[in-house]
DNA sequence: GCGTAATACGGATCTGCGCC
DNA sequence: GGCGCAGATCCGTATTACGC
């Protein structure tokens, strides 16, 4: 059902649809009405990729992730869909790996699908190989970067103080007379650099020299959590304390430590970051840094379809972090 | 207030033509 | 006959000029 066979209907010319559908002034009410009841009548949507056509957009967003599998990742892509389809606008979402060349060719499918825009959510983006695949496929849209940041003209960075944040849980640890801290996880992301240099910094702060710190680096994953954790034990005995640079590492070390029969929050206090569900199903349940993904993926959507309307907003947005304290504290 | 006709949009596909 | 190339056509919608 297109305009021509309203009109047909209706007994009046596509244009006078048309005008009827976008409200255009000219028409005579009870004409509106009778082309409004047919438009009803027959379930009338329009073509989008004709309007497209017409309009140069297609209403459609490429949302980027490395997995959506992640549980991070599932609850923040659920309130961005929810948030564009609001808008008007329909999500493509890719799970555009961890390699540089999934990445790409991610980024290649957007383009052909001539997206108004592009979300990406995770540091694992920011790389030289995705930069100039922004440079070079998605020069003429915006794009939105959760947890990362290019200095492009058409990139938009929204961050959360993750640095700030991992400082903050070591305070909390010794607070709890904890404070012989070790760091479990993923090293090799930038978001990783600033929850370790948040580490780093609140454990120098706290009178340790840099050589004394434990930390110990790995896959993102429960297995290599479960596996660094026992090698923490055996090799550390006095240590106090962990957080994992993720829930889902944190999830396996939790394991552990109870394999091992070690007693949390008494012998040791443990720390996750990301908030995920993780945290409530674990026992006993654990803290966990609650780094805004989902609400700094919202505000990423929401600065994304304001640069495709002609809204202004700052180039870089830096939310707070904050802990939500659980029984492993 | 409305109709008609023309034009435009992007890209895939089709058609016709010339050349080897 | 096979190939390459240029131009036409098609899709659905929006817009505009013009006329009644």
């Amino acid at each position: 059902m297109t305009i021509y066979d309203i009109a047909e209907l209706a007994g009046v010319s596509a244009s006078t649809v048309s005008r009827v559908i976008n409200n255009k002034p000219g028409i005579r009410e009870a004409t509106r009405e009778k082309v409004k009841a047919l438009l009803k009548e027959h379930n009338y949507t329009p073509d989008e990729n004709a309007r497209g056509l017409v309009n140069k957009n297609t209403r459609l967003i490429g949302i980027l992730l490395a997995d959506i599998r992640s549980a991070h990742h599932t609850d923040l892509t659920y309130a961005v869909e929810k948030y564009l389809r609001g808008k008007g606008y329909c999500g493509i979402i890719l799970n555009a790996g961890s390699h540089a060349g999934e990445m790409l060719e991610a980024i290649r499918i957007l383009e052909q699908r001539r997206v108004d825009g592009v979300l990406m959510v995770g540091s694992v983006f920011q790389n030289e190989e995705v930069e100039n695949g922004i440079r070079e496929h998605f020069a003429n849209i915006p794009v939105v970067f959760a947890n990362g940041r290019f200095d492009l003209p058409n990139v938009y960075c929204v961050l959360v103080d993750e640095c700030d944040g991992v400082e903050h849980c070591v305070d909390l640890l010794v607070k709890k007379g904890k404070g012989n801290a070790a760091f479990i996880g993923e090293l090799d992301t930038p978001s990783s650099h600033e929850k370790l240099k948040g580490f780093k910094r609140a454990m120098l702060r706290c009178g340790r020299s840099e050589d004394s710190l434990v930390i110990l680096g790995g896959e993102p994953s429960r297995e290599s959590g479960y596996e660094l954790t026992r090698q923490l034990l055996s090799r550390h005995p006095d240590i106090q304390s962990v957080i994992y640079s993720e829930d889902l590492v944190a999830a396996g070390g939790m394991r552990a430590f109870w394999d091992a029969g070690v007693r949390i929050p008494d012998e040791m206090a443990v720390i996750g970051i990301d908030n995920t569900i993780y945290g409530e199903l674990s026992c006993p349940r654990f803290t966990s840094l609650d780094n805004k993904m989902t609400e700094m993926a919202s505000e990423a959507a929401r600065i994304l379809i304001d640069a495709i309307e002609g809204r202004q907003n700052p180039r870089k947005i830096m939310l707070l972090s904050d802990i939500v304290e659980r029984e492993s504290t």
